[in-house]
DNA sequence: CCCTGTGAATTTATTCACAGCA
DNA sequence: TGCTGTGAATAAATTCACAGGG
């Protein structure tokens, strides 16, 4: 084995994840859980087959087990530490947001900002730092995904610290390109004026087809 | 002529709009504009020359003309008009949110709730509308898109409801799949703790690359 | 016989490489 | 010469098809 995992199977697994965890079955094939999250049952096999064999021919799988093996292998298992940068209307609502899910896989452990109003105050349970304390929250909670929900001016040089602090994974809400340049991190966008263009093509084109 | 268009295509042409709008040059080359937005200039020929040939060998692309092209393939010259089904936080973020941005091509002109407190209120500019009123607002305004933010168990019957009234193009925040059987429908799923989940494998494996 | 696991075929997307026009 | 436009080559992802164990 040990060959490269397509990154689409990776995004893939979150999603088999939250359904296994709230089916309240023993047991169940690739059939079922693909038509519960949308995906082919070939897709699902061959996703999950990366990673070993877990299944049982004429069966299917075992739900606890495939649950934990999953949360191995997104290393979930291990507890991840995210901190949210901005504590404006979009990162207080998605700490809300996350907050309300009771889901402990991902751990928000604080949000930073540069309005002194604001630092100090909590949202949440989640306590809002100074953006002096950037390195020192990094390092003290061993930081492993940032969330920037920060005016596009700030961001670019936030993520740059970050970077260098020893943050590798970016879930990236400013409207701009940020450490473009370091193969070493990990950038996910989300700009929802650009999702919201491109459905406007999907629109009049009403093409038959979904997106995940 | 007269092939499909990849959706990779249609979902980087909003970031070339964007950046097109706020450079203030004459003209640009496809290795300029790939500079600034991430992406690799052949990938950004082989995009426009999908659509025509706009450019000018040895000279590059005029920008003003082509933002108007871009405007056009995306249909985002007519105007779209968008709902935000649900004013909770996070609704209300993504309001507020986009209208900072002074970007009028996809116009927010409702947002939809179930709770008597915010109906009638507004958020910026925004009127909270009741869901009762659902279907003659899709009408009145010709809606084309939809932005959903409101909890899993009342998504699925709402977004079946704005389908049945002729909205054909969601933007899913909802932690479920809407609309899946429906092919005439088009679904963007954005899943915070699901990106966040697929984060954490990355966080790990520091695979060396980017995500648009 | 059912459902997994997997090579092979296909489709989709990206990168290369260069011909051709300003 | 410089940069576009594009066929050809490559890479990535999905679907097919079926062998094989329970």
């Amino acid at each position: 084995m040990q060959q490269r995992i397509p990154d689409a199977t990776i995004r893939r697994l979150p999603a088999y994840l939250r359904w296994l965890s709230t089916c309240n079955l023993e047991r169940v094939t690739s059939g079922i859980l693909g038509q519960a999250t949308g995906f082919s049952s070939e897709q699902i096999r061959k996703d999950l087959a990366y990673f070993g064999a877990f299944g049982t021919r004429g069966v299917g799988y075992e739900v606890k087990a495939l649950r934990q093996e999953i949360l191995h292998i997104l290393q979930l298992d291990h507890g991840v530490r995210a901190v949210v940068i901005g504590a404006g209307h979009l990162g207080t609502a998605l700490v809300r947001y996350v907050g309300q899910l009771h889901q402990r896989d991902v751990d928000i452990v604080a949000m930073v900002d540069n309005n002194p109003d604001v630092i100090g105050t909590k949202v949440g349970t989640v306590r809002v730092e100074s953006v002096d304390q950037l390195e020192r929250l990094v390092d003290d909670y061993d930081i492993g995904i940032a969330v920037l929900t920060l005016p596009a001016s700030a961001a670019v040089e936030v993520a740059e610290r970050l970077a260098d602090a020893g943050v590798h994974a970016f879930l990236n809400f400013a409207p701009v390109p940020v450490c473009s340049k370091r193969p070493d991190v990990f950038v996910q966008q989300i700009d929802l004026t650009l999702e919201m263009q491109a459905l406007s093509y999907f629109v009049q084109s009403r093409q038959p087809h979904h997106v995940k």
